[in-house]
DNA sequence: AAGACCATGTAACAGGTTACATGATTAT
DNA sequence: ATAATCATGTAACCTGTTACATGGTCTT
């Protein structure tokens, strides 16, 4: 079989250092922590936990609510060594693809008012992702003070904060300078010289 | 057929605007200009001309360089609707999926030496991205000065350096940070109480 | 009784990369 | 000769989302 490649692998593994889990668990445990740069859907955590048994990283338990069934997955020591060694190696960046920016390159063929609102909703969208940043470090703060694991937790927000700050810089400087830009001349109200 | 969704056709569109080109020719220019924000493989562009020929939004023509093939694709006027549609459409961003993040919120499971090492790396990438930026921006300045896009150009480049630098602070802090938070308590070190 | 939430899973599709196959032309 | 570059394209594969199917449990 081969080594999964996608860091979802490594992503379960992590989660279940926390303790047994199923994968309904860390779904919801992902969608409270990581969700800003990290998201996987039931479509990859089911068949990679079962992916992940299969090779002896965790294993499961049955563990049913009542009558309805639920399946518990722990880390196997196997898969805590898989886990140190992935977590030693270089972060990947995958090749990166900002639909924004290549509607900017391409800007000359686009009305201003239509470059203007298209920077103003990517503003929107940083300084709204900005303030949940900001709230979620603020209740970190006040009911975690003492988890072991709070400092790095609050340098992923921490990633967050900075990044929307300077690109909300970023807006507001394009606004302006492409406002300052001579008006497009467009390829059907382009004059012959 | 249904509407491509993934932004590869317009970006295709884009370049075609600047005349007739190969899917070849494409590649080329992708690599010169907006590989810092976008990028395609041949195993996308060439299918995606074809299909893009049969939507009617490109036509081609053979325009063979001696006994060798070669398709020259040019955009329609069905093609540049199509783009100037899209360019105006609200951009979409995809869930965001950090490795180095992900790394960092599990870093406990990691050594002090390992976990600096992880930033560092991440650090010489983005000066290295940076001086790219720099550069290319003094380049377009000095060549292109009269270009109509070169403000466009401009603004994506901006993009980089404003992004870039922030994060550059952000491994510094994170450095310091983790450097003065007290030493790990490792799953195999950790003493019973 | 209704609706929200718990819980697991699959199938179909979409998006994208890599490796391969093929062969011509140009520069050294 | 030989290496680099021009040029086109496909097949296999991996990654990932969406929509669906199923049914239990808890709260109001």
């Amino acid at each position: 079989m081969k080594s999964p490649q996608g860091g979802t692998a490594h992503a379960l593994l992590g989660f279940l250092t926390w303790g047994p889990m199923s994968g309904y668990d860390i779904k919801k445990a992902i969608g409270e922590s990581i969700s800003n740069f990290w998201s996987e859907s039931y479509g990859q955590i089911y068949p990679m936990l079962k992916r992940l048994d299969q090779r002896g990283w965790v294993a499961h338990t049955e563990a049913p609510t009542g009558r309805r069934g639920r399946k518990l997955y722990r880390l196997t020591a196997a898969g805590r060594q898989e886990l140190e060694r992935w977590l030693g190696e270089k972060a990947r960046t995958r090749p990166p693809r900002n639909e924004l920016l290549l509607k900017l390159f391409f800007a000359r063929s686009l009305g201003p008012s239509e470059r203007r609102r298209l920077i103003e909703e990517y503003g929107i969208q940083l300084a709204s992702e900005l303030a949940t940043y900001d709230a979620i470090t603020e209740r970190l703060n006040a009911k975690h003070a003492d988890h072991e694991d709070l400092p790095f937790w609050l340098t992923t927000l921490r990633y967050g904060q900075l990044g929307n700050q300077a690109l909300l810089t970023w807006c507001d400087e394009t606004l302006e300078t492409l406002d300052s830009t001579p008006a497009t001349r467009t390829h059907s109200t382009r004059r012959p010289r």
